[in-house]
DNA sequence: CGTAGCCTTGAAGGTGATCAATGTTTGTGG
DNA sequence: CCACAAACATTGATCACCTTCAAGGCTACG
Protein backbone atom coordinates (compact mmCIF):
# COMPACT_ATOMS: atom_id res chain seq x y z
CA UNK A 1 0.00 0.00 0.00
CA UNK A 2 2.65 2.35 0.43
CA UNK A 3 3.51 2.95 -2.92
CA UNK A 4 5.85 5.40 -2.38
CA UNK A 5 8.76 3.52 -0.66
CA UNK A 6 11.62 2.62 -2.01
CA UNK A 7 13.99 0.43 -0.61
CA UNK A 8 17.00 -0.17 -2.80
CA UNK A 9 20.36 0.14 -1.11
CA UNK A 10 21.60 2.25 -3.96
CA UNK A 11 19.45 5.02 -3.70
CA UNK A 12 20.13 5.20 0.25
CA UNK A 13 23.68 5.49 -1.20
CA UNK A 14 23.30 8.38 -2.68
CA UNK A 15 22.31 10.24 0.12
CA UNK A 16 25.10 9.31 1.84
CA UNK A 17 27.65 11.95 1.69
CA UNK A 18 24.34 14.08 2.59
CA UNK A 19 23.33 12.03 5.76
CA UNK A 20 27.28 11.84 6.56
CA UNK A 21 27.16 15.98 7.52
CA UNK A 22 24.37 15.81 10.24
CA UNK A 23 25.56 16.32 13.58
CA UNK A 24 23.86 12.75 14.64
CA UNK A 25 26.06 11.32 12.11
CA UNK A 26 29.49 12.91 12.32
CA UNK A 27 32.35 10.98 12.19
CA UNK A 28 30.94 7.72 11.68
CA UNK A 29 32.51 5.53 8.86
CA UNK A 30 30.26 4.16 6.18
CA UNK A 31 30.23 0.91 7.13
CA UNK A 32 28.67 2.14 10.21
CA UNK A 33 26.58 3.63 9.24
CA UNK A 34 25.54 0.64 6.67
CA UNK A 35 25.05 -1.17 9.72
CA UNK A 36 23.13 1.98 11.43
CA UNK A 37 20.48 1.83 8.64
CA UNK A 38 19.93 -1.56 8.25
CA UNK A 39 16.11 -2.67 6.55
CA UNK A 40 15.76 1.30 6.46
CA UNK A 41 13.93 2.97 3.49
CA UNK A 42 13.22 5.87 1.86
CA UNK A 43 10.06 7.80 2.51
CA UNK A 44 8.63 10.34 0.23
CA UNK A 45 5.44 12.72 2.25
CA UNK A 46 3.05 14.79 0.45
CA UNK A 47 1.58 18.14 1.44
CA UNK A 48 0.38 17.53 5.10
CA UNK A 49 0.40 13.53 4.90
CA UNK A 50 0.45 12.07 8.14
CA UNK A 51 4.09 9.98 8.53
CA UNK A 52 3.22 8.93 12.68
CA UNK A 53 -0.14 9.23 14.02
CA UNK A 54 -0.16 9.50 18.26
CA UNK A 55 -0.79 6.28 20.01
CA UNK A 56 0.15 4.22 16.90
CA UNK A 57 2.96 1.51 17.87
CA UNK A 58 5.76 2.69 17.36
CA UNK A 59 7.48 0.21 15.13
CA UNK A 60 9.92 2.23 13.01
CA UNK A 61 11.38 5.87 13.27
CA UNK A 62 12.96 8.48 10.95
CA UNK A 63 15.64 10.83 10.16
CA UNK A 64 14.37 13.65 8.35
CA UNK A 65 16.51 14.29 5.03
CA UNK A 66 14.06 17.01 2.92
CA UNK A 67 11.39 19.40 4.33
CA UNK A 68 9.85 19.37 7.76
CA UNK A 69 7.53 18.04 9.77
CA UNK A 70 5.29 19.24 12.50
CA UNK A 71 5.20 17.64 15.74
CA UNK A 72 1.85 17.63 16.82
CA UNK A 73 0.04 16.52 20.00
CA UNK A 74 -4.02 17.09 21.05
CA UNK A 75 -5.28 18.55 23.78
CA UNK A 76 -8.81 16.97 25.57
CA UNK A 77 -10.59 19.97 23.58
CA UNK A 78 -9.57 18.50 20.55
CA UNK A 79 -7.09 21.47 19.13
CA UNK A 80 -3.57 21.14 18.09
CA UNK A 81 -0.32 21.82 19.70
CA UNK A 82 2.62 21.94 17.75
CA UNK A 83 5.30 20.77 19.81
CA UNK A 84 8.50 20.99 17.44
CA UNK A 85 9.14 21.54 13.91
CA UNK A 86 11.70 18.90 12.91
CA UNK A 87 14.04 19.52 10.04
CA UNK A 88 16.50 17.62 8.06
CA UNK A 89 18.81 16.15 10.00
CA UNK A 90 16.01 15.60 13.17
CA UNK A 91 15.30 12.26 14.66
CA UNK A 92 11.85 11.39 14.52
CA UNK A 93 10.38 9.11 17.17
CA UNK A 94 14.14 8.07 17.68
CA UNK A 95 13.78 8.20 21.25
CA UNK A 96 10.60 5.99 21.80
CA UNK A 97 12.31 3.26 20.48
CA UNK A 98 14.32 2.13 23.92
CA UNK A 99 11.03 1.09 25.40
CA UNK A 100 8.89 -2.17 24.36
CA UNK A 101 5.81 -2.07 22.81
CA UNK A 102 5.86 1.95 23.17
CA UNK A 103 2.99 3.89 21.01
CA UNK A 104 4.05 7.18 19.19
CA UNK A 105 3.86 9.96 21.88
CA UNK A 106 2.99 12.95 18.91
CA UNK A 107 1.94 12.67 15.55
CA UNK A 108 3.93 13.60 12.49
CA UNK A 109 2.90 16.01 10.08
CA UNK A 110 4.56 17.08 6.55
CA UNK A 111 4.99 20.59 5.72
CA UNK A 112 5.72 20.41 1.97
CA UNK A 113 6.83 17.33 -0.13
CA UNK A 114 8.90 16.05 2.56
CA UNK A 115 11.22 12.79 2.54
CA UNK A 116 12.17 10.99 5.62
CA UNK A 117 14.53 7.89 6.08
CA UNK A 118 12.60 4.75 7.91
CA UNK A 119 14.42 2.67 10.13
CA UNK A 120 12.92 -0.25 11.48
CA UNK A 121 12.78 -0.51 15.57
CA UNK A 122 15.26 -3.33 15.42
CA UNK A 123 17.84 -1.76 14.08
CA UNK A 124 17.37 0.73 16.82
CA UNK A 125 18.04 -1.85 18.99
CA UNK A 126 20.38 -3.63 17.61
CA UNK A 127 22.60 -1.17 16.51
CA UNK A 128 22.03 2.39 17.27
CA UNK A 129 21.96 1.43 21.22
CA UNK A 130 24.95 -0.03 21.32
CA UNK A 131 27.13 2.65 19.67
CA UNK A 132 27.52 4.80 22.44
CA UNK A 133 28.41 7.51 19.71
CA UNK A 134 24.59 7.95 18.69
CA UNK A 135 23.79 7.63 22.07
CA UNK A 136 25.67 10.20 22.86
CA UNK A 137 24.46 12.62 19.64
CA UNK A 138 20.97 11.40 20.32
CA UNK A 139 21.03 12.83 23.50
CA UNK A 140 22.32 16.32 22.27
CA UNK A 141 19.47 16.19 20.09
CA UNK A 142 17.04 15.60 22.68
CA UNK A 143 18.81 18.44 24.88
CA UNK A 144 18.47 21.11 22.50
CA UNK A 145 14.66 20.35 21.50
CA UNK A 146 14.24 20.84 25.35
CA UNK A 147 16.44 23.79 25.98
CA UNK A 148 13.89 24.91 22.79
CA UNK A 149 11.28 24.08 25.29
CA UNK A 150 12.31 25.98 28.30
CA UNK A 151 13.56 29.25 26.31
CA UNK A 152 10.07 29.75 24.78
CA UNK A 153 8.75 29.14 28.36
CA UNK A 154 10.37 32.27 29.60
CA UNK A 155 8.44 34.03 26.39
CA UNK A 156 5.95 32.85 28.21
CA UNK A 157 4.65 36.58 29.76
CA UNK A 158 5.58 38.68 26.88
CA UNK A 159 3.07 40.14 24.20
CA UNK A 160 2.03 37.51 21.24
CA UNK A 161 3.94 39.73 19.27
CA UNK A 162 7.34 39.23 20.54
CA UNK A 163 6.65 35.23 20.90
CA UNK A 164 5.77 34.84 16.88
CA UNK A 165 9.01 37.34 16.68
CA UNK A 166 11.25 34.57 18.43
CA UNK A 167 9.58 31.88 16.76
CA UNK A 168 10.12 32.91 12.90
CA UNK A 169 13.45 34.53 14.14
CA UNK A 170 14.46 30.55 15.54
CA UNK A 171 12.37 29.28 12.36
CA UNK A 172 14.42 31.02 9.62
CA UNK A 173 17.99 30.47 11.62
CA UNK A 174 16.79 26.39 11.89
CA UNK A 175 15.89 26.32 8.02
CA UNK A 176 17.75 28.74 5.98
CA UNK A 177 20.35 29.44 7.96
CA UNK A 178 22.43 30.86 5.26
CA UNK A 179 19.68 32.05 2.68
CA UNK A 180 18.25 35.38 2.41
CA UNK A 181 15.77 34.98 4.78
CA UNK A 182 12.57 33.02 3.01
CA UNK A 183 11.22 29.94 4.97
CA UNK A 184 11.78 26.83 2.70
CA UNK A 185 9.04 25.18 4.31
CA UNK A 186 4.90 25.93 3.85
CA UNK A 187 4.17 27.83 7.23
CA UNK A 188 0.18 29.26 7.70
CA UNK A 189 -0.88 31.37 10.55
CA UNK A 190 -2.90 29.10 12.09
CA UNK A 191 0.54 26.26 12.21
CA UNK A 192 1.94 29.28 14.11
CA UNK A 193 -0.90 29.90 16.37
CA UNK A 194 -1.21 26.20 17.06
CA UNK A 195 2.90 26.59 18.07
CA UNK A 196 2.22 29.05 20.37
CA UNK A 197 -0.77 28.73 22.06
CA UNK A 198 -2.47 31.78 20.24
CA UNK A 199 -5.29 32.31 18.33
CA UNK A 200 -5.73 32.59 14.28
CA UNK A 201 -6.76 36.10 14.30
CA UNK A 202 -4.52 37.45 16.41
CA UNK A 203 -1.38 36.06 14.47
CA UNK A 204 -3.18 37.15 11.64
CA UNK A 205 -3.59 40.47 12.84
CA UNK A 206 0.01 40.85 14.02
CA UNK A 207 1.41 39.55 11.03
CA UNK A 208 -0.90 41.55 8.33
CA UNK A 209 1.05 44.53 10.39
CA UNK A 210 4.52 43.68 9.71
CA UNK A 211 3.50 42.76 5.71
CA UNK A 212 2.05 46.61 5.93
CA UNK A 213 5.27 47.57 7.36
CA UNK A 214 7.14 45.73 4.94
CA UNK A 215 9.10 43.80 7.54
CA UNK A 216 7.62 40.70 6.34
CA UNK A 217 6.18 39.43 2.98
CA UNK A 218 3.86 36.15 2.33
CA UNK A 219 3.52 34.79 -1.25
CA UNK A 220 1.71 30.65 -0.79
CA UNK A 221 2.17 30.04 2.07
CA UNK A 222 5.87 31.27 2.26
CA UNK A 223 7.02 33.51 4.42
CA UNK A 224 9.76 36.14 4.03
CA UNK A 225 11.49 37.81 6.96
CA UNK A 226 13.22 40.95 4.50
CA UNK A 227 14.03 42.77 7.82
CA UNK A 228 15.53 40.58 10.62
CA UNK A 229 16.67 43.39 12.32
CA UNK A 230 13.66 44.77 13.16
CA UNK A 231 11.88 41.66 14.17
CA UNK A 232 15.28 41.23 16.64
CA UNK A 233 14.44 44.48 17.48
CA UNK A 234 11.04 43.55 18.47
CA UNK A 235 12.57 41.21 20.95
CA UNK A 236 14.78 43.25 22.50
CA UNK A 237 12.65 46.13 22.85
CA UNK A 238 10.69 44.37 25.48
CA UNK A 239 13.29 43.62 27.73
CA UNK A 240 14.06 47.54 27.96
CA UNK B 1 34.81 27.94 52.53
CA UNK B 2 32.39 25.38 51.96
CA UNK B 3 32.01 24.21 55.41
CA UNK B 4 29.04 21.97 55.14
CA UNK B 5 30.65 19.85 52.80
CA UNK B 6 31.66 16.12 54.32
CA UNK B 7 33.39 13.65 52.21
CA UNK B 8 33.98 10.86 54.04
CA UNK B 9 33.39 7.40 52.01
CA UNK B 10 31.41 6.16 54.66
CA UNK B 11 29.10 8.86 55.25
CA UNK B 12 28.22 8.54 51.49
CA UNK B 13 27.81 4.51 52.12
CA UNK B 14 25.14 4.91 53.93
CA UNK B 15 22.98 6.60 51.58
CA UNK B 16 23.73 3.43 49.25
CA UNK B 17 20.60 1.48 49.54
CA UNK B 18 18.46 4.72 48.97
CA UNK B 19 20.64 5.84 45.51
CA UNK B 20 20.43 2.03 44.52
CA UNK B 21 16.67 2.59 44.17
CA UNK B 22 16.39 5.86 42.08
CA UNK B 23 15.55 4.75 38.79
CA UNK B 24 18.49 6.26 37.24
CA UNK B 25 21.15 3.29 39.54
CA UNK B 26 18.66 0.59 38.90
CA UNK B 27 20.73 -2.73 38.73
CA UNK B 28 24.18 -1.75 39.20
CA UNK B 29 26.16 -3.25 41.66
CA UNK B 30 28.01 -1.73 44.21
CA UNK B 31 30.64 -1.52 42.85
CA UNK B 32 29.49 -0.22 39.59
CA UNK B 33 27.97 2.82 42.24
CA UNK B 34 30.89 3.53 43.68
CA UNK B 35 33.11 4.31 40.70
CA UNK B 36 30.14 6.31 39.56
CA UNK B 37 31.33 8.23 42.58
CA UNK B 38 34.22 9.03 42.39
CA UNK B 39 35.49 11.96 44.27
CA UNK B 40 31.86 12.81 45.08
CA UNK B 41 30.68 14.74 48.09
CA UNK B 42 27.87 15.73 49.81
CA UNK B 43 26.60 18.53 50.06
CA UNK B 44 23.89 20.42 52.26
CA UNK B 45 21.80 23.28 51.04
CA UNK B 46 20.03 25.33 52.96
CA UNK B 47 16.31 26.91 52.28
CA UNK B 48 17.16 29.42 49.11
CA UNK B 49 20.88 28.49 48.75
CA UNK B 50 22.21 28.37 45.36
CA UNK B 51 23.80 25.13 44.52
CA UNK B 52 24.69 26.48 40.85
CA UNK B 53 24.28 29.73 39.12
CA UNK B 54 23.39 30.36 35.87
CA UNK B 55 26.55 31.12 33.56
CA UNK B 56 29.54 29.86 36.45
CA UNK B 57 31.94 27.18 35.16
CA UNK B 58 30.30 23.90 35.08
CA UNK B 59 32.95 21.89 37.23
CA UNK B 60 30.51 19.30 39.08
CA UNK B 61 26.97 18.10 39.09
CA UNK B 62 24.37 16.61 41.68
CA UNK B 63 22.44 14.20 42.22
CA UNK B 64 19.48 14.88 44.55
CA UNK B 65 19.14 13.49 47.86
CA UNK B 66 16.57 14.89 50.06
CA UNK B 67 14.34 18.15 49.72
CA UNK B 68 14.41 19.67 46.40
CA UNK B 69 15.68 22.26 44.10
CA UNK B 70 14.17 24.55 41.60
CA UNK B 71 16.00 25.46 38.28
CA UNK B 72 15.93 28.86 37.05
CA UNK B 73 16.15 30.69 34.28
CA UNK B 74 15.81 34.92 33.90
CA UNK B 75 14.39 36.62 31.45
CA UNK B 76 16.11 39.72 29.77
CA UNK B 77 13.80 41.82 31.77
CA UNK B 78 15.24 39.98 34.95
CA UNK B 79 11.92 38.03 36.05
CA UNK B 80 12.82 34.80 37.09
CA UNK B 81 11.12 31.69 35.33
CA UNK B 82 11.29 27.83 36.67
CA UNK B 83 12.20 25.80 34.52
CA UNK B 84 12.10 22.03 36.11
CA UNK B 85 11.36 20.87 40.17
CA UNK B 86 14.35 18.66 40.63
CA UNK B 87 13.23 15.59 43.31
CA UNK B 88 15.41 13.36 45.00
CA UNK B 89 16.52 10.79 42.34
CA UNK B 90 16.83 13.88 40.10
CA UNK B 91 20.21 14.59 38.53
CA UNK B 92 21.14 18.51 38.17
CA UNK B 93 23.44 20.10 35.67
CA UNK B 94 24.26 15.92 34.48
CA UNK B 95 23.90 16.99 30.53
CA UNK B 96 26.24 19.90 30.29
CA UNK B 97 28.87 17.48 31.62
CA UNK B 98 29.61 16.34 27.68
CA UNK B 99 30.50 19.85 27.02
CA UNK B 100 33.69 20.92 27.16
CA UNK B 101 33.78 24.05 29.32
CA UNK B 102 30.56 24.74 29.39
CA UNK B 103 28.29 27.08 31.78
CA UNK B 104 25.49 26.18 33.55
CA UNK B 105 22.27 27.09 31.62
CA UNK B 106 19.66 27.24 34.79
CA UNK B 107 20.17 28.18 38.18
CA UNK B 108 19.49 25.27 41.03
CA UNK B 109 17.96 27.04 44.46
CA UNK B 110 17.34 25.20 47.10
CA UNK B 111 13.52 24.64 48.62
CA UNK B 112 13.75 23.91 51.79
CA UNK B 113 16.63 22.03 53.44
CA UNK B 114 18.08 19.81 51.16
CA UNK B 115 20.70 17.45 50.08
CA UNK B 116 22.61 16.42 46.98
CA UNK B 117 25.32 14.33 46.06
CA UNK B 118 28.16 16.40 44.22
CA UNK B 119 29.81 14.62 41.81
CA UNK B 120 33.13 16.20 39.89
CA UNK B 121 33.21 16.10 36.05
CA UNK B 122 36.21 14.18 35.80
CA UNK B 123 34.08 11.55 37.02
CA UNK B 124 31.53 12.14 34.43
CA UNK B 125 33.74 12.09 31.95
CA UNK B 126 35.73 8.74 32.91
CA UNK B 127 33.03 6.62 33.78
CA UNK B 128 29.39 8.46 33.19
CA UNK B 129 29.70 8.81 29.92
CA UNK B 130 31.56 5.29 29.47
CA UNK B 131 28.79 3.56 31.18
CA UNK B 132 25.79 2.59 28.14
CA UNK B 133 23.37 2.08 31.06
CA UNK B 134 23.70 5.16 32.83
CA UNK B 135 23.81 6.66 29.52
CA UNK B 136 20.40 5.09 28.21
CA UNK B 137 19.03 6.43 32.34
CA UNK B 138 20.50 9.70 31.67
CA UNK B 139 18.77 10.23 28.40
CA UNK B 140 15.34 8.78 30.12
CA UNK B 141 15.63 11.29 33.06
CA UNK B 142 15.85 13.81 30.25
CA UNK B 143 13.01 12.45 28.05
CA UNK B 144 10.40 12.70 30.70
CA UNK B 145 11.59 16.42 31.26
CA UNK B 146 10.79 17.13 27.57
CA UNK B 147 7.68 15.30 27.73
CA UNK B 148 6.86 17.56 30.97
CA UNK B 149 7.77 20.67 29.23
CA UNK B 150 5.50 19.30 26.22
CA UNK B 151 2.46 18.67 28.31
CA UNK B 152 2.66 22.26 30.07
CA UNK B 153 2.57 23.28 26.60
CA UNK B 154 -1.06 21.75 26.03
CA UNK B 155 -2.21 24.21 28.61
CA UNK B 156 -1.04 26.92 27.04
CA UNK B 157 -4.47 28.14 26.32
CA UNK B 158 -6.05 26.95 29.52
CA UNK B 159 -7.08 29.61 31.87
CA UNK B 160 -4.93 29.69 34.87
CA UNK B 161 -6.72 28.05 37.08
CA UNK B 162 -6.49 25.01 35.17
CA UNK B 163 -2.65 25.32 34.74
CA UNK B 164 -2.30 25.55 38.29
CA UNK B 165 -4.35 22.75 39.16
CA UNK B 166 -1.96 20.73 36.60
CA UNK B 167 1.33 21.96 38.48
CA UNK B 168 -0.12 20.90 41.76
CA UNK B 169 -1.16 17.44 40.65
CA UNK B 170 2.24 17.32 39.20
CA UNK B 171 3.70 17.90 41.79
CA UNK B 172 1.85 16.07 44.49
CA UNK B 173 2.39 12.78 42.17
CA UNK B 174 6.37 13.77 42.27
CA UNK B 175 7.22 14.31 45.76
CA UNK B 176 4.27 12.78 47.86
CA UNK B 177 3.25 9.97 45.76
CA UNK B 178 1.96 7.57 48.36
CA UNK B 179 1.38 10.25 50.74
CA UNK B 180 -1.96 12.23 51.81
CA UNK B 181 -1.10 15.02 49.71
CA UNK B 182 1.02 17.02 51.52
CA UNK B 183 3.55 18.69 49.68
CA UNK B 184 7.12 18.27 51.60
CA UNK B 185 8.54 20.74 50.42
CA UNK B 186 7.56 24.70 50.99
CA UNK B 187 6.45 26.03 47.84
CA UNK B 188 5.57 30.06 47.33
CA UNK B 189 2.43 31.54 45.47
CA UNK B 190 5.21 33.52 43.94
CA UNK B 191 7.38 29.99 42.54
CA UNK B 192 3.74 28.57 41.34
CA UNK B 193 3.65 31.99 39.44
CA UNK B 194 7.11 31.63 38.09
CA UNK B 195 6.41 28.40 37.11
CA UNK B 196 3.68 29.35 34.86
CA UNK B 197 4.73 32.44 33.68
CA UNK B 198 1.61 34.34 35.76
CA UNK B 199 1.25 37.14 37.90
CA UNK B 200 1.86 36.33 42.10
CA UNK B 201 -1.38 38.15 42.35
CA UNK B 202 -3.61 36.10 40.14
CA UNK B 203 -2.47 32.48 41.58
CA UNK B 204 -3.23 33.89 45.03
CA UNK B 205 -6.54 34.82 44.22
CA UNK B 206 -7.27 31.24 42.73
CA UNK B 207 -5.78 29.56 45.48
CA UNK B 208 -7.84 31.32 48.10
CA UNK B 209 -10.71 30.71 46.41
CA UNK B 210 -9.29 26.90 46.38
CA UNK B 211 -8.31 27.47 50.45
CA UNK B 212 -12.12 28.96 50.67
CA UNK B 213 -13.74 25.94 49.45
CA UNK B 214 -11.40 23.51 51.62
CA UNK B 215 -9.67 22.19 48.47
CA UNK B 216 -6.64 23.22 49.67
CA UNK B 217 -4.95 24.15 53.32
CA UNK B 218 -2.06 26.00 53.34
CA UNK B 219 0.35 26.02 56.72
CA UNK B 220 3.90 27.71 56.42
CA UNK B 221 4.74 27.43 53.00
CA UNK B 222 3.55 24.23 52.81
CA UNK B 223 0.26 22.99 50.81
CA UNK B 224 -1.85 20.23 51.94
CA UNK B 225 -4.26 19.26 48.72
CA UNK B 226 -7.30 18.11 50.58
CA UNK B 227 -9.31 17.46 47.79
CA UNK B 228 -6.94 16.28 44.78
CA UNK B 229 -10.72 14.26 43.00
CA UNK B 230 -11.81 18.17 42.96
CA UNK B 231 -8.71 19.83 41.82
CA UNK B 232 -8.46 17.02 38.67
CA UNK B 233 -12.42 17.59 37.91
CA UNK B 234 -11.09 21.18 37.19
CA UNK B 235 -8.99 20.11 34.86
CA UNK B 236 -11.14 17.40 32.60
CA UNK B 237 -14.42 19.90 33.17
CA UNK B 238 -12.78 22.18 30.87
CA UNK B 239 -11.90 19.66 28.60
CA UNK B 240 -15.87 19.11 27.87
C1' DC C 1 -17.15 23.92 -9.96
C1' DG C 2 -17.65 22.95 -5.43
C1' DT C 3 -15.43 21.98 -1.21
C1' DA C 4 -11.72 22.49 2.00
C1' DG C 5 -8.25 24.99 3.94
C1' DC C 6 -6.48 29.41 4.66
C1' DC C 7 -6.63 34.47 5.30
C1' DT C 8 -8.97 38.65 6.76
C1' DT C 9 -11.63 42.13 9.37
C1' DG C 10 -14.71 43.89 12.91
C1' DA C 11 -17.14 44.06 17.32
C1' DA C 12 -17.74 42.58 22.00
C1' DG C 13 -16.19 40.71 26.11
C1' DG C 14 -13.31 38.36 29.52
C1' DT C 15 -9.13 36.90 31.74
C1' DG C 16 -5.38 38.15 33.84
C1' DA C 17 -1.63 41.89 34.31
C1' DT C 18 -0.36 45.94 36.61
C1' DC C 19 -0.26 49.23 40.27
C1' DA C 20 -0.81 50.43 44.93
C1' DA C 21 -1.36 49.79 49.61
C1' DT C 22 -1.24 46.81 53.70
C1' DG C 23 -0.80 42.82 56.63
C1' DT C 24 1.94 38.73 57.93
C1' DT C 25 5.70 35.71 58.61
C1' DT C 26 10.57 34.65 58.67
C1' DG C 27 15.17 35.54 59.37
C1' DT C 28 19.05 38.23 61.24
C1' DG C 29 21.98 41.04 63.96
C1' DG C 30 22.54 43.78 67.91
C1' DC D 1 15.27 38.24 73.01
C1' DC D 2 13.88 42.15 70.68
C1' DA D 3 13.80 45.01 66.56
C1' DC D 4 14.09 45.60 61.99
C1' DA D 5 14.51 44.00 57.29
C1' DA D 6 13.26 40.87 53.78
C1' DA D 7 10.34 37.79 51.77
C1' DC D 8 5.73 36.38 51.29
C1' DA D 9 0.54 36.90 51.23
C1' DT D 10 -3.54 39.63 50.37
C1' DT D 11 -7.12 42.74 48.42
C1' DG D 12 -9.09 46.12 45.35
C1' DA D 13 -9.35 48.99 41.18
C1' DT D 14 -8.22 49.70 36.55
C1' DC D 15 -7.05 48.52 32.04
C1' DA D 16 -4.62 46.19 28.11
C1' DC D 17 -4.28 42.32 25.47
C1' DC D 18 -6.13 38.66 23.41
C1' DT D 19 -9.94 35.46 22.70
C1' DT D 20 -14.26 34.48 20.84
C1' DC D 21 -17.83 34.88 17.54
C1' DA D 22 -19.44 36.08 13.08
C1' DA D 23 -19.12 36.83 8.36
C1' DG D 24 -16.88 36.95 4.06
C1' DG D 25 -13.21 36.36 0.44
C1' DC D 26 -9.45 33.89 -1.76
C1' DT D 27 -7.00 29.93 -3.76
C1' DA D 28 -5.97 25.19 -4.67
C1' DC D 29 -7.31 20.79 -5.81
C1' DG D 30 -10.19 16.74 -6.88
Amino acid sequence: MPSNQVSTEKQIETFFTEISQFPLFKDLDKQRLQRLFTGAKLQASKHRQNLYKVGDQAKKFSVVLRGAYKLVRSTPKGEDVIVYFAAPGDAIAALVMSQDNANYPVSAVAMGPSLVLEIPRETYVSFWAQDPQIAMHLQSLLYSRMILLQDEKLFNKSPLEVKIAHLILQLVEKYSAESDGILPIPLTRREIADSLGASVESVIRIMSDWSHKKIIATSDQHIEVLETGRIAELIRRQAQ
